[in-house]
DNA sequence: ATTGCCCAAATGTTGAACATATGTCAGCGT
DNA sequence: ACGCTGACATATGTTCAACATTTGGGCAAT
């Protein structure tokens, strides 16, 4: 028998290289890509799957296509960011991109602390069993930082954490607003490989006071509680809650 | 010369018709939709085309291709009800189809307040400014209601309304979020044609407290004037704020 | 200098052929 | 009678080649 483990170890992705070509700033809006025959010969396949995967950057509002003429990339503001590839590939990619992050974290301290407070009110107890289970995660990883799976776990907890916190909502659109939160939290992997200005212990407290919060359905407590761990994170990503600090300046009595 | 006018009319879109079917409840979850080859006789087109349409249906979630077998129309829950191009599709025809409107609707209860007090706190003069033309635009084609024509540039000014409040907040994921409240406004419109449960007058009003409370940046005011107009447009779906009703209960003080 | 025409280049569309995955069912053996 | 196996039909996935259309710019005539 032939080799038939490599028959499909998939063909090289064009808009997986292409995306992070444009998310790393490589390719800036205005600039365009190469063009199909290009990237045909570049990663030695047909031009029906390089249509294919430009227009999947297209259908999330990322490129442009302009007949005769090439494909171009579009304003940040027309990107598709509420797309789930979109913050898949801004998660891997976007790091480098301080200003893409920052609307992220922006809108998380907007949102997350009213998400709090909506899941401190509707939460079940299957609820607080996912986001118990991700608090422990949490904690279970957090010593013995030094290593680099080690610190990929605690995220991946971490982004569970939050994410059942929206999904104890019990409302889809909250639910799938969910993936917008996983990019600012694996930069914070990223980056506290070089800067170590958060207690990994401290912010593990919050977490805990924010899930006790929610178990005791106490949503003004919650919703201060989550305002607490955004801080948190914007100081640990050195995002002093830009000019927009909503969560901070709520007053909720 | 040859009659070029109809040159491009555009090929018969078949994500247009497949998306009318599904979002009309015509096709259900679970269900398979025709086979590539049928589609390709039934709208008169080639095979590429069709397999490009398709894979619109499956980069947004709404159906699963299962190689050898057929496509498939997914679960509510797994659509990409976050995507512009979904959105848009619901506000055509989803107008039949209660269970998609009452999600979005209570998302709208637990979002527009929040956008409306963020909004209340960072609205610049030109954002006022936008809200106030909209708001006008809908005092405008109030009365003699009658007409179809009327009562769409109303909801096209409510959604302009809306919109305005939601760019008001400054920030580019709440500014994308905006398109999630077409649908119902729309609805509200095709509805309206049968059962008259809502005063318009009243309807304008509220929405007029709500934009002088931004005005004044009143966060507290605006969230409970935000309230009162969702609490209208409830009543008037017909659609009692359901179970899962957060903006009605919240207690900011 | 402006206008109009024509051409090159890039994207858009089409059709066919081949490859792979999936479900069905007859045939065989236990 | 039950279950496994392999061939077959069907539907989706991939590739290739050719043609159509759109765009931008150069060139020439006015």
């Amino acid at each position: 028998m032939k080799a038939k483990q490599r028959k499909s170890p998939l063909r090289p992705s064009v808009a997986e290289a292409l995306a992070e070509s444009i998310f790393s700033g490589h390719y800036q809006p205005g600039d365009f890509v190469p063009k199909e025959l290009a990237l045909c010969e570049q990663f030695a396949i047909n031009r029906s799957a390089v249509r294919s995967d430009l227009r999947q950057l297209v259908d999330v509002g990322i490129i442009e296509r302009i007949s005769g003429h090439g494909s171009k990339v579009r304003e940040y503001a027309d990107w598709n960011i509420l797309d789930p590839q979109v913050t898949a590939w801004m998660t891997r990619y976007a790091a480098p991109n301080p200003k893409v992050q920052r609307e992220i974290l922006t809108f998380r301290l907007d949102v997350e602390p009213y998400v709090a407070m909506t899941a401190a009110k509707r939460a079940t107890a299957r609820d607080l069993v996912a986001i118990e289970e991700a608090y422990e995660g949490m904690g279970q990883y957090l010593h013995n930082a030094d290593s680099g799976e080690e610190r990929r776990l605690h995220s991946d907890y971490d982004v569970a954490f939050h994410e059942a916190i929206f999904k104890a909502t019990h409302n889809i659109v909250w639910a799938q607003l969910s993936h917008i939160l996983r990019p600012s939290i694996y930069l914070l992997v990223s980056m506290s490989n070089v800067s170590e200005t958060d207690d990994p212990a401290e912010s593990l407290e919050r977490h805990r006071r924010l899930m006790e919060c929610i178990r005791a359905r106490q949503p003004r407590e919650a919703f201060r509680a989550a305002q607490a761990v955004l801080a948190g994170t914007a100081k640990a990503l050195g995002l002093e809650a830009p000019e927009t600090s909503l969560g901070r300046s709520v007053e909720l009595d």
